[in-house]
Order: structure tokens, then sequence, then C-alpha cells
DNA sequence: TTCTCAACGTGCAAACTTGCCTAGTGCGCA
DNA sequence: TGCGCACTAGGCAAGTTTGCACGTTGAGAA
């Protein structure tokens, strides 16, 4: 994969993610609002203009990871079979997903995630990372939906499907101990009903 | 000491230690006339023509680490005050520039150097970068002499501090267990005489 | 010998980083 | 309230790295 890439590719991801990292973990040690853009810059071995060239703001490199990672997932969505039925492709890309983005979390990521949780600020910026693949998700899910109101049905889908996932996944890293896994298939499950509701495919 | 220096000086310095030392193993490890430049590069995870950006030939990032510490060295003995006899001075110098520059050496590097020793290419080199040198003490040390033949007899001090110094380095490098400290003050006292008989100061 | 090819050294343009500077914001203190 | 101060976002120029192209060289095969 590193192999196809240019070094000049590798390097600018390395730093995107060298600023992520610094700023997840300054911000889990010293509080999200104590930690300065230049602290971040200074733990990646970055000016701190460079900063500004990755991201606009420290939060930004803060959900970094979650930004990627939701764009993985629209991916996977995306590769799903267009015959699917809506549901049974979020719920088997869904599953996919967590195989990969949080398969081998080490205990640190854990740790710093819990610290930052529950911060004001914080959340409101997650919803936001959220909310802008929420668009892209809906803007797929139309291909999926047929009769009436596509466009609100897949709005809702898609908003549906991101809040269990964000909230499973939250629910996770707040309970140490508990299964991803399981805990999305349940939730998803749970939600399933209303999603499959208005599923019109067959 | 890095303090004072800006990120941008910080990064240089890294890189270049960063492709000696890549230079270093790999020659090491597959023998110099095998090592590309290439592979150097890779090693120190920049582009080919960086490397070029920095050192001319591989040659040269093999020697960097010796020609640092022979500048080094040239630093040192420019500080020794002005009033001491030559001799006493390069001794001086050379006993402090042991400690600093080989005094916490580790084992890698030792076994490194010792696979390069022998190589007929390299030695010339090496011999060539001390050679630099030698026209910089000599010129330095012109200072420090009186009476007649000035120009001949600090070119024949510089070189034969330097020859010395040389030998006793590469003796160490290539007799594990040996005390650098100790060898090199035999080698010099060894020296002296005609040395000390080329002082004028006194 | 001639051909081929890998490695080298270097010129050049585009991309990226740094350092400096300015304007704007929010906060504490006189 | 007004002032100073730390932090921030981003413009700009200079410095650095990368990627690519080209000509050269030396070793080995045809």
């Amino acid at each position: 994969m590193d192999e196809t890439t240019g070094l000049r590719e590798r390097k600018k991801a390395a730093t995107r993610l060298a600023l992520h990292e610094a700023a997840l973990r300054l911000a889990a040690e010293q509080g999200p609002d104590a930690v300065t853009v230049e602290a971040i810059a200074d733990a990646a071995n970055v000016s701190r203009r460079t900063f500004s060239n990755y991201f606009s703001n420290k939060e930004e490199a803060l959900f970094h990871g979650d930004t990627t990672r939701l764009r993985r997932l629209l991916q996977l969505i995306r590769e799903r079979p267009a015959s699917e039925p809506p549901w049974t492709a979020l719920s088997l890309a869904a599953e996919r997903f967590t195989e990969e983005a949080f398969g081998d979390r080490d205990h640190s990521w854990l740790t710093r995630r819990r610290q930052l949780r529950g911060h004001p600020g914080l959340a409101a910026h997650q919803v936001a990372a959220y909310t802008t693949i929420e668009r892209e998700l809906a803007g797929d899910l139309a291909h999926r939906l047929t009769g009436a109101d596509v466009a609100l049905r897949s709005r809702l889908l898609a908003a549906t499907f991101l809040a269990i996932l964000r909230v499973a996944v939250q629910h996770w890293i707040d309970h140490p101990g508990g299964h991803l896994r399981q805990t999305i298939r349940t939730a998803l499950a749970e939600a399933a009903p209303p999603a499959t509701a208005g599923t019109a495919g067959d």
C-alpha cells in the first residue's frame, strides 16, 4: 500500500498523523483547552505554521482520526452490492468497519479517548464531523431507495445509522471490557425496525 | 544547545546525521561497494535527490562523522590559551576531544567501524578528510610559533599531530578492550620530542 | 568491441516547510 | 472601561525536499 504512493505523500500522511496523535495525547494529558497549537506542533516536530497547513484548528486535529475512519466507513458502504437492501448494506459495512478501525486499538488510545469524553466543545466538533459524513451518506443511500420521499428517507436513514454507530462506539469507549462488535450489533438491531421500514427495494 | 537553533537547522542536522548513520550501517552490513546511494537515501527516509543536497557521494556521507569530529577538534585547539606551547595545546585539546567524541560510543558503532577497516578506497577518503583539516590546523598553529620556517614547522606539527591521532584512534577501533585515552597519551608522548623541538615560545 | 543497464551526479520546476509578520479575539487586571 | 498579553489564523518570502529528466560512467553480456 505504501509502495504505491510516493515519498512525498507518505511523509504528508505521517505528519498529519503525528499532529493528530500529538493533539490527542496532549489534550488527554492537560485537558483540551490547556493545549496550545504551538505545543502540538512542537510535539509533532513541525513548526506552528505547518500545523495550520494541515488543520485549521485544534479540534480538527483532534478529530482527524474520526474523520478518516468515517470516510473509510463511507467507502465500505459504497462497496456493498447495489442490490443489497440499505439497512443490510449499512449493517454489514458497519460490521467490517469496526473490525478494521477498532480491532487493534491499544489501551492508551482508549484511555485518551475516555479522558476527552464529556468535554462540551469537543462533543460539538465530533457531531460536526459526523454530520459532514451524514450528508454524503444520505446522497449515497438515495441511490439505494425507491418510492416516495427518497430525499427525506435517505437523510433519516443516514442520520439514524450514524447516530447509532456514534453512540455505540462512545458507549464502548466509556465502558471498558465491553465488546464493540456485539454492542454495535445490538444497537443496530435495536434500531432496525424503523430503518427497515424505510426500505422499499423488496 | 538545541534550544538556541531554529527548527529548520535542527532538521537539517538530523537529516545529515540520518544519512551518515544509514551509510555507515549499510556499508558495514553489505560492504561499502555494494551500497547504493538510493539505499542510503531510503534508509534515511529521504529522496535520492536529497542525498545529493547533503553529500556529493557515498564516501562523504560515510566520513561525515570524522569530518565533524575533526572540525570540533580544531575548535578545541583554537580555544586553548595563545600563551600555551603548541604541543601542550594540542595534547590538552586532544585529551578533551577524546572524552567528548568517543566517550560514549556504543558497541555497534565500533563494530561498524571495524567492518570498514582496511577497505582501500575508503582509507583514501579518510586521509583526505584529515588532510583538509591538516591545512587549517597548520594555519592556526602558525600563530603559535615563532622563529624561522614557521610555515614549514606548523605544517609538520599539524601533520604529525593528526597522524598520531588518526593512528591512535584507528588502533583503538581495531583492538577492542583498549583505553583510547591512554593510547592517545602514549602515542602523543612517543612523538612529543620532535614536535616539542619545534616549539619556540619559551 | 559494442551494447545494455544500473548507478550516479546535477539542473529544474513544483510542492512543502519554516520563519516572520499582521490582525483579530478573549481574558485578567488596573 | 481600557490596557496588556497570550493565543490564533493566515499572507508572504525564503529555504528545503521531491520528482523528473538528462548525460555520464563503468561493468558485464552479446
